[in-house]
DNA sequence: GGGTGGACCATAACGACGTTACATCTATAA
DNA sequence: TTATAGATGTAACGTCGTTATGGTCCACCC
């Protein structure tokens, strides 16, 4: 305000102002408060902001999102790498299940619908698909070095997406029937279990180089 | 209101009369639509009636979950026996899936957060264990014949229930990368491959009587 | 019959939500 | 200096869940 007068860089000021307010109201307080008034307040405009920004709450939502699926892809890239093929797709499902516990929130948001009305925009689901193409890939890698038997790389990375998917939600939504204190290593254990299982159900039958 | 004096059956009429419109406004038009207001207009009365006989709209969602969750434990222990345990698992996850398909709108509610704050109460909580309980009772009677290796049976009826919970949440919210055309097809695939996968996965070593 | 109390309900309102009409301010171009 | 376009603040609209207020109706007791 004083000397500096704007340079360059920083002409978006309030978008960036915004969606930071934004990313840091859904983690501290969750998706109850991520409400256009509140976000504005801490960005420390008014709501009309928002409008300006990102044409409302669903544009908001969805520069959170694409945020979102930019850290989860970089998570599962960077997956350490594993000798096997399956054992790539096995560490994948570990990075998934890890990232997810550990950004509890904005996975709600991505995969569980924790924002009421919301309908993710096209390019949200291009996002989602680049993560999606990073498991594939493993698939195809993996049935190429004839570990798996399963023609349609799609068929089988769906499986094992839906296993990994829904053992996370239910972790997350805490729907187990144990002790609060068994909770997370029950929940590790079953992740394991079914894992394994499904892995060792597509294997070929006649292995080759797993 | 004319002749006839109410008999006894009747007497919470309104009550009934909100819940079924409740239940007939979740399917006609879907979780958005379902607000007090809306509700109570069907019903024919005013919104106070939500708040006397269910306390309010958390009150009402519970009721229409325990609904659900009463019809979808019908619909589990009505799936058709099949000869081997394995064979009685597998059949619960088809009438699952089945089930989930053909009550969408109320397997959204149930499973995936579909009414925006509801935090259900310990009661509904119960009512979803009773069907949890069906699954693991086909978990320990396949454990009993030596089918399964697994010693916790919660283990394995988590991990079956997270695949199935997981590829259905999927299929529900549409999100896999084939046309439109080939959905259908697509998932009961993937959902088979998985199934049987995970079968294979957990069979013993020395197979008895499967 | 004449109260009396409680269960049920309608009206109207409150605060919070997403959204928008309108006026104002600011910065750049002519 | 003036004009124009974009960004912004204020205040409002309609909707949501919820509730305070008050009225109706019915069972019960004197």
């Amino acid at each position: 305000m004083s000397s500096a007068k704007k340079d360059v860089s920083s002409i978006p000021d309030t978008r960036a102002d915004i969606l930071a307010a934004a990313l840091a109201v859904l983690q501290a307080e969750g998706h109850a408060s991520l409400t256009v008034r509140h976000v504005a307040a801490r960005a420390g405009c008014s709501t009309i902001g928002v409008y300006t920004w990102f044409g409302g709450k669903d544009g908001l939502v969805d520069a959170i999102l694409l945020d979102g699926f930019q850290r989860f892809a970089g998570a599962l890239a960077r997956a350490r790498p594993r000798k096997t093929p399956l054992g790539m797709l096995l560490g994948q499902a570990a990075a998934y299940r890890r990232w997810a516990l550990d950004n509890r929130t904005s996975y709600e948001v991505m995969f569980m619908g924790a924002i009421p009305g919301h309908v993710a925009s096209d390019e949200i689901h291009v996002a989602g698909l680049i993560a999606y193409e990073l498991l594939r890939n493993e698939v195809v890698a993996a049935r190429a070095r004839g570990a798996i038997d399963e023609d349609d790389a799609d068929t089988v990375a769906m499986a094992m997406w839906g296993l990994v998917h829904g053992l996370v939600s239910l972790e997350i939504a805490n729907a187990e029937p144990k002790s609060v204190a068994a909770r997370k290593s029950f929940h590790q254990r079953s992740f394991d279990v079914a894992l394994s299982a499904l892995e060792q159900g597509l294997l070929t039958k006649t292995p080759q180089d797993r």
